[in-house]
DNA sequence: CCGCCCTTATATCATATGTATATATCCTGC
DNA sequence: GCAGGATATATACATATGATATAAGGGCGG
């Protein structure tokens, strides 16, 4: 899913300005599963304007840039419809935390202990902060999403919290681990 | 963690060609946590090259283009112990079928128990490939890294079988999800 | 037994995306 | 009183993705 279809399927939900969608995508519920910035958020609504799947509405502001209320038009949700209609591609996750733990094992184990333990604190909080977030009011599948997120921390803590100690006595490996496996699809 | 930060870990733990280390980030037990492609892996290995960081020696090959196989410099493996001083960035997890969830429930709620049932196929999947994989050796890291994979996969297979159906009587929703809540950290 | 697709192996290009910065003002906490 | 963060848009630059090119061999179905 690119930008532009994750701005119609934001818009979906509710009008909005580029800061407040790049807001919701970089701290909100939808951080879970996308990630966008001003860099790419700013010209795609640019460019979903020009081709009149979104509306553009400015409102002026008083020492400050224009607002500019974005709104999805029927061509927009027929497009957002039709994207849904696709099976979605798979989950991409980019860990630089397992990556940091494998490499550290060979080039210098007597990091993994901090590595994993900053971790652990780190889930502790992100579960404190969704478990908040589940006080307010939201949609079924915002709280889905949000309640999806919550099963997945807490599952990576106890994970870590068990197996902590698996690389206490290990000495830096070199068999490099192979790709042959298929496990991708 | 950048591709070329990528490619010096997986270097450090044995030498490779690119090929392989595109096998192994699309395919092999570093697909958990990184994603790369030949567009991103082939200009990074030149650059390190030319960098002094990796080496690179060229294998003939009878009627197809000579195997360059890159070996980690000693001045890149200090840089990678570097690299791995830094606290690592917090994940990047981008999930299309969660996006479609909750873009579904505004526009198209019919897809909803389809995707969802989609998913849990999948799921069993992944989960059979990766038990498959742990039968084979690899170092205390790389099965750290997979069996974390498993525990994940089991967690989310079990939320999409518990909660499937709430959706069921669900009508298209339109109260927009807020992103002021801090969570992104 | 012929075509089609997959695998091996490199490489590049167009496009999409992320990072950092620019601009300008107000509010909050120290 | 001032540093830093929030509000709000925008763009330049570097990097990453996805598709395509080249070239040959093997396997499999029709």
């Amino acid at each position: 899913m690119d930008i532009r279809t994750l701005c119609l399927g934001i818009l979906s939900l509710g009008e909005a300005t580029g800061y407040e969608i790049n807001k919701m995508v970089a701290e909100g519920s939808f951080s879970f599963f996308s990630q966008a910035s001003f860099g790419s958020i700013y010209p795609a609504l640019t460019k979903l304007t020009n081709e009149g799947l979104v509306t553009c509405r400015a409102e002026p502001q008083q020492k400050r840039p224009d607002k500019k209320i974005y709104n999805l038009t029927k061509a927009g949700r027929e497009t957002l419809t039709q994207e849904l209609k696709r099976s979605p591609g798979p989950d991409r996750n980019r860990s630089d935390f397992l990556a940091a733990v494998l490499f550290a094992e060979a080039v210098s184990p007597d990091r993994i202990q901090d590595l994993i333990d900053d971790r652990i604190y780190e889930h502790r909080h992100k579960i404190a902060a969704l478990e908040a977030l589940l006080e307010e009011d939201m949609s079924v599948g915002s709280r889905f999403v949000v309640e999806y997120g919550v099963a997945m921390q807490h599952t990576a803590l106890e994970y870590l919290q068990k197996q902590r100690h698996i690389f206490d006595r290990a000495k830096p490996q070199r068999a490099a681990p192979k790709g042959e496996a298929k496990l991708a699809t």
